[in-house]
DNA sequence: ACCTTTCCGTTGTAAAAACAACCGACTTGT
DNA sequence: ACAAGTCGGTTGTTTTTACAACGGAAAGGT
């Protein structure tokens, strides 16, 4: 798990707090590492969460099947990212999504209990800790509040339109590589592959945007 | 301001604390209270907020409209509910949404900074207020993961029945009373009115559920 | 080098939604 | 009591999407 810390380091939930802190923090914050082949479930739906997990390497997918097998990807989540902060509440019920290794992967749970409950003098940085799990949920919070602006546009290419826009906006460059293949994008908007992929052609001839792969540019 | 210190104490963010302490921590928390009439603008998109708001009288909708006049209810705010925490985040940008008095309204701001910065001894249940916003926040989350789950629906039927299931559910009841009318549903789920009336007559008529007015009976 | 798999564009058809327009019932204000 | 406005259902048309199926290019493994 040591080995993981310089990547803890770099991760919202500790901003701002030295390797050595945070290599006290773990046994304080009760962290237990496991590891997931790609396509593994990290966590099934309906499971009750009890604690905060980090990705430190791999990539995961949240994501959700209906009763056809229609595939929604709610959020994709990146080294350094994490997942579970929606359900650190008691009275949160049972996890609403599936959460699947989509390369080989390794996380870190951090006990809640132990993070909200601020500790004795041992963890000076606790209280930067739960901070930063403060703002970390909050930047979530902000980005579903996004990604719902883009989905309840009506036609595929207003959803299209929306997340690329924001996209450009956020790399501040018309030019950019989106972190999805096509069917992954067509799932994160909630659109049919096929269609979303020919209007995206359509928008490409009628001079909206260039792109080649996941590289876009917009006119 | 006092008169609302009963229902600020039935609020997730006060839960746990006494009039008499809430009375204390109004000052500490610097708390501004304004209203607002029907149809006035709380916030506007764009502003930057310092403040979490809490509803104390009236109703609020988070509401977004796109260049083109088509308009989503992003969320209801309700009394004793709080808007703003997507956005206590220093690094978090401008206010993405509008939020709108959908009737006479009351509520009272409270400073972000002063709220998670633990301040003095002179506020004992401060901490307390600190894992209530905690929580507060996650549900919040998990709420709009749950609205996620609803429009990225392909179908008006399938958002519909997912919506309502969940109102049934969440309700512990095939019967139960949306707080939306025909045209602030349509806006939450993202479609178009005349044809999610058109759908919801077809259910009926499929002996799929029941409804007058707002109150629904799934089948 | 060959086979397999994945990815992405394309096409045609059927289904569904958006849109516009209208009407009757019910509220609300004066 | 009347006028104006809101609300919800209905209908027909146009636009858009979903779906299924195919093929070529690229990637990956043996």
């Amino acid at each position: 798990m040591k080995n993981y810390i310089p990547i803890l380091k770099r991760t919202q939930l500790f901003a701002g707090v030295s390797e050595d802190e945070i290599a006290l923090m773990l046994s304080c914050l009760d962290a237990r590492m496991h590891t997931y082949k790609k396509g593994e479930y990290v966590f099934h739906q309906g499971e009750h969460l009890h604690h905060i997990t980090v990705l430190v390497e791999g990539e995961l997918h949240i994501q959700r099947d209906d009763y056809w097998g229609n595939r929604a990807i709610v959020n994709r989540i990146a080294v350094g990212e994490m997942f579970g902060e929606a359900y650190i509440a008691p009275q949160s019920g049972a996890l609403l999504n599936d959460v699947v290794a989509i390369e080989d992967s390794t996380v870190i749970f951090f006990d809640v209990k132990r993070i909200i409950t601020v500790c004795s003098s041992a963890c000076r940085f606790h209280s930067m800790v739960v901070q930063n799990l403060f703002f970390a949920i909050s930047e979530k919070n902000k980005k579903l509040l996004q990604k719902l602006g883009h989905i309840s546009k009506r036609t595929t290419r207003e959803k299209l339109i929306s997340y690329l826009s924001e996209e450009a906006k956020r790399n501040n460059s018309a030019s950019f590589v989106i972190p999805f293949n096509r069917q992954q994008l067509a799932d994160f908007l909630s659109v049919d592959r096929s269609a979303m992929s020919n209007e995206l052609c359509k928008m490409r001839d009628e001079g909206l945007l260039e792109f080649e792969k996941n590289a876009f540019k917009l006119m």
